[in-house]
DNA sequence: CTCCAAATTTTTCCAGTGGAAAGATAGGCT
DNA sequence: AGCCTATCTTTCCACTGGAAAAATTTGGAG
């Protein structure tokens, strides 16, 4: 089964290499379904075995991205400073799954394959939260904070919105920006990284450009 | 010039109000430039004359969104709490600017309608990070850290990502995470943030302008 | 080995899309 | 009046996503 012309043989895995590579190259929607296929080497309506329409293929890299996503964040131990570390690393790593996991409306978030890994992620997610505060009143509300915080700065640095992104780790910085924001609440915990990454070159010239190289 | 069939004599504005509701619908990349115009009752090609391409239209999207957006944020005092409190009541009230105001892949992020706004905005932020810390060098850190909170709430609560979104008030719930997460760093404040999280005269003035049908 | 059923891919077709090019119309200016 | 410019329309083209039906493999049951 391994490589005449007609049975492509593994025609679903090169498929959604080719979007992620697309979807690096020019935005979650910034390619064709026909151009993949071409890509591929095989007929335009290929794929619609494998996905159904272009919404199933972007489905699939969500589900994809999701179970990656839930497996980085449980890798990262439960402790909420080393989860928020890896969601930043995630999604400057794997960009492309990134950029489509959180824009529900390009695929169908009930999807059997995306909503368990999602769910596993949010799990994560919800459970570093926990570590932050002995008060349950105040979990929810430090856990959305804690993931904002981080899904932001995923964000405005995949945006380009950071103008010094270039010049410094992005997983380095994240450090620097969660010992700030959650230093305080953590088990023992001062803000005392800090001191260590930006002390030097980091000159704080507030930048009063627009952003965005 | 309110005249018959020919010239409009109203159609940019009232294409991009067209595109505005059509975001809001299906996303920014959910609709086609056809279908404004039919929206406007005018020919599909018409629209080319005032925007040139539909990257065009969006670029003037996030033109009128970057310039709301700078003024909305002004309009917080330069207080760093209510900045960040703004930031998140206009990706809220104005979701389909903010959609694409953060896509620079969708328009033209060099445009000189866009830069000056958009660095409007920037020098706000900068200026409210200012306030948190003496220190200098920890300026730029702490303007992100709070920038990022700021942003990954909104994008998280408009991608419907915060499952208990519909029963609190996204305003107030900002609020509670700001304080949660910036309050020990406040001028003069303690951490007396999450005593409760609005109270008496905190309704700030912020323009109702319409635009989002 | 043969033949069939299922899986996979191709061919053909269609409505819709973004955009270019060139023509038509209106309104203001001199 | 005459012309100029901004605005809008008609016409055209290459491309897109997707449906429908036909074609080719493949694996397995007999």
């Amino acid at each position: 089964m391994e490589h005449g012309t007609y049975h492509h043989g593994n025609l679903r895995r090169v498929m959604l290499d080719a979007a992620l590579q697309a979807i690096g190259e020019s935005g979650p929607t910034g390619w064709s379904l026909r151009e993949l296929a071409r890509r591929a080497g095989v007929s335009h309506t290929a794929p619609a075995h494998h996905f159904g329409d272009k919404t199933g293929l972007l489905t699939a890299v969500a589900a994809e991205g999701f179970d990656l996503f839930a497996t980085a964040l449980e890798a990262a131990g439960g402790d909420f400073f080393e989860v928020g570390v890896a969601y930043v690393r995630f999604a400057v790593r794997h960009r492309s799954y990134f950029q489509v996991m959180f824009r529900p409306e390009l695929y169908r978030p009930a999807d059997p394959a995306v909503a368990p890994a999602r769910a596993r992620a949010g799990a994560v997610l919800a459970g570093g939260g926990r570590t932050l505060s002995p008060d349950p009143a105040r979990d929810r509300v430090a856990t959305v904070a804690a993931w904002s915080t981080a899904h932001g700065f995923a964000e405005l640095w995949l945006s380009g919105a950071l103008a010094d992104a270039a010049e410094t780790d992005p997983e380095t910085y994240a450090r620097d920006i969660l010992a700030l924001t959650f230093g305080h609440l953590r088990r023992g915990g001062g803000s005392e990284s800090l001191d260590r990454s930006v002390g030097v070159g980091d000159t704080p010239e507030h930048f009063d450009d627009g952003n965005i190289p």
